[in-house]
DNA sequence: ATTCACGCACTGGTATACCACTAACAGGGT
DNA sequence: ACCCTGTTAGTGGTATACCAGTGCGTGAAT
């Protein structure tokens, strides 16, 4: 199926093993995944969509550089909307999400002094999807998530970058908090509540972002 | 260029010169525009993801039809999203959108008694433009009109069946309220004041839509 | 006359061939 | 030695050719 090979690129572009800025040629990833130029071109396309490649003519696909006057603007619209979508999702956690969140703490304290961005990430993604769930509106999952790996990979350099036991406590932190509110039935802050998380991430991501200078 | 083509193939799709329903196919459409398969693929992909068209193997592109669960869900993201792009607006809107909002006043007023349902679309989608300028958020207008385009054609199959004048007399209403807070710079309340906007036209939608009972 | 089975025609999916364009390099002239 | 120009190679864009799968129509058998 095409969607695979449309994960994988998109996988790689995210987990920085295509430099922002490298040149991906079609031909040449045709080869690699034994298909014709095509599905490589209908990839692309969707990768240009999401953000995460330009097509530049008679150049090739070029992996968007990290911006962060871009990624400002995408935060300012995750900063409304995903407090928004916690809210929605806090009338139907319950017992089975306590489970889910039980498991993720556990990997996440098996990564203290054990670094892993990419299995970080992952329990990330776990979260959200957790909370996508909940919410049960499928057109705000997407767009969410579609904002969300526009601002990803900028994490994702700054974790390397920044003392790696503070980012998992954060992680840690932001488990235990959603945990806490969903055991005491206090469902309402939830919204609140990931505002105040994005806010905090945010501004470790600028002060990271700028100190390292890129 | 193959974004013209793009944009006559969506403005046939939401101003429903197109049937939900319907099924297009590829080739056909190759001949009509002078081109191949390739181009139209494209714009058939994309149509895809803005969820336009559902592409359906060894059948043909089907214009997706107006699912109002679907909608529905649209609609609670738009509830939220765009009240907060009027806020940002808030800020910079002035004397120069004071004029194009009185322009737009005499389109709408023309439109009394003089059914033209594309022309007072344009006009929305004019006082949105103007929103999406003064927020001056890229990424938020993406979104937002991705959204809107998603909802467009309840509302405009909608308008044929309800009291034409009273449609227009709400856009008239909706300029005006615009101005008015313009005017007494008490932008902080644009926000508020559009969801309400976004409410009542909802509210209007359900219950044509379900009268109706398509 | 009705029903079932076979084949054909049409679809989108994919591979490939061709094209227009540009950028870089090499060679010759100054 | 340097600059300018012509050619060539390589890109994405587009047209086309081929493929696999399916649904419908037709024809034959009962």
């Amino acid at each position: 199926m095409n969607s695979t090979i449309y994960e994988i690129m998109r996988n790689r572009i995210l987990y920085m093993e295509y430099q922002p800025g490298q040149i991906l040629n079609e031909k040449v990833l045709g080869e690699e995944f034994g298909i014709s130029r095509s599905p490589v071109r209908e990839v692309l396309n969707r990768l240009e969509w999401e953000q995460l490649v330009r097509i530049i003519p008679r150049t090739g696909s070029m992996v968007t550089e990290i911006e962060f006057s871009k990624i400002m603007n995408v935060f300012q619209v995750r900063f409304e909307i995903e407090p928004f979508e916690s809210q929605l999702a806090g009338d139907r956690l319950g017992k089975i999400h306590l489970d889910i969140l039980e498991d993720l703490k556990t990997t996440c304290d098996a990564l203290i002094d054990n670094k892993n961005r990419k299995v970080l990430a992952e329990v990330d993604f776990a979260i959200r999807e957790m909370i996508h769930d909940a919410a049960g509106n499928p057109v705000l999952k997407e767009v969410t998530e579609r904002l969300y790996i526009q601002t990803f990979r900028l994490w994702y350099v700054v974790m390397d970058k920044g003392d790696w036991n503070e980012e998992v406590k954060s992680m840690a932190e932001e488990i235990g908090e959603l945990s806490d509110l969903i055991v005491t039935k206090n469902t309402r802050q939830l919204g609140e509540v990931r505002r105040d998380r994005i806010n905090k991430h945010f501004e470790r991501l600028r002060q990271k972002f700028f100190n390292s200078a890129l």
